[in-house]
DNA sequence: ACAGAAATTGACGGGACGTCATTTTTGTGG
DNA sequence: CCACAAAAATGACGTCCCGTCAATTTCTGT
């Protein structure tokens, strides 16, 4: 009998795997935030677990595949709240406004919680990790069906999509330069330069 | 007498100390193209050369501020060419299209004598240099002067900059990624996009 | 020609890297 | 309950890179 009780579909191998992972991943987040992306080392990371450090590469193959992991979880948790945007926007004006609002809120609180320092802390390595492409994607198919709604007049999407990122990339950190750092107002500058160009975009005072 | 001839303002000291100096940036050029940012050494850049390994810090602290002198480098470049543009244009419409049609070539050029893969070549690191911010300044000041000339309204300038390097920043490897790379019709985008949103932006096709 | 300043050199101690033989842990069949 | 194989963790090891510094070479002014 013994343990008849909980059924455990996850035997103990697993469960320390998925463990040693997370284990990693967080003392990875902690020295990144605390040394900067470039100085750290896998082995500053591992000290931070209570693994040896060959464990480390049964995991990851190297320090920037745990930082793509990290990343991948970021983009992983900001994808849906970019497809609730979508669905619940009632315009296409308001799925713009509401989508930027996300990502700055999302840059907001990332970068509180990472500590003060608003351009040192982001790290500085290739960031186009699979989960990335997939927030690409997601604005990309937005934008291309608002056009064939109807929304949108018939021009390049690609661009289109590239350029609301950069737009969004660039006015993050702009943002919370300023204090207080005002969220509302910088989406609506961004989602008026993309509606109406400067036309569009807020007057300042 | 001996050497009355030619005015030599320059010692011999100062000669080989540029000579270095640009020893070393030739070498880390051409080393970071072929190895990628990330996994290029101090000691593959001065095996390059012709330098002993302490000689290089007596020239950078840093491979960092290797890569910093060249983007420096980039930057200085550029920015004479966008305060021409500034200076030649007739409009405001002229001035943004001439200024992507400049950075766009620039990249071009940069990225064609860099070897082929566009994302991988793309040093993954800090670039906010002095020069860089200088090319920001630039952009910012051409805006203010534009709105205080009455071209534009009173939006934002440090917002509407930002957002004009974050469209330049992003399109530019979207457009080299499309074979053969049309930098007019790119800049046309951004331009249109800019000043009318997108209705302004060209249709495609 | 010479002395002192400036710059170069390469060896050195400290560490990080990634590997791998060994040990420990876990799952399984008798 | 045990034994045995597969899986995973361990940490020592050889290699390389880092940044420094005393010794040496090269330059400059007198």
């Amino acid at each position: 009998m013994s343990e008849t009780a909980s059924i455990e579909p996850i035997g103990k191998r697993e469960k320390t795997k998925v463990a040693n992972r997370q284990a990693i991943l967080v003392a990875a987040r902690r020295v990144f935030a605390e040394l900067g992306y470039e100085s750290a080392t896998v082995r500053d990371i591992i000290r931070g677990t209570e693994l040896a450090s060959g464990t480390f590469y049964n995991y990851f193959r190297s320090k920037e595949e745990v930082f793509e992991a990290l990343a991948d979880d970021g983009a992983r948790r900001f994808r849906p709240i970019l497809r609730m945007a979508r669905e619940h926007a009632k315009s296409f004006e308001d799925y713009l406004r509401s989508a930027f609002i996300a990502y700055f809120r999302f840059v907001a609180e990332e970068n509180r919680e990472a500590g003060l320092p608003v351009d040192e802390r982001r790290p500085h390595v290739r960031t186009d990790t699979p989960e990335m492409m997939a927030v690409y994607q997601e604005v990309r198919q937005s934008l291309e069906d608002a056009i064939a709604h109807g929304d949108l007049p018939h021009i390049d999407a690609d661009y289109l999509a590239h350029a609301c990122i950069g737009i969004a990339q660039e006015l993050g950190p702009a943002m919370l330069r300023r204090s207080p750092p005002d969220i509302d107002n910088a989406a609506a500058f961004a989602t008026g330069l993309i509606l109406k160009g400067l036309e569009g975009a807020p007057r300042k005072n």
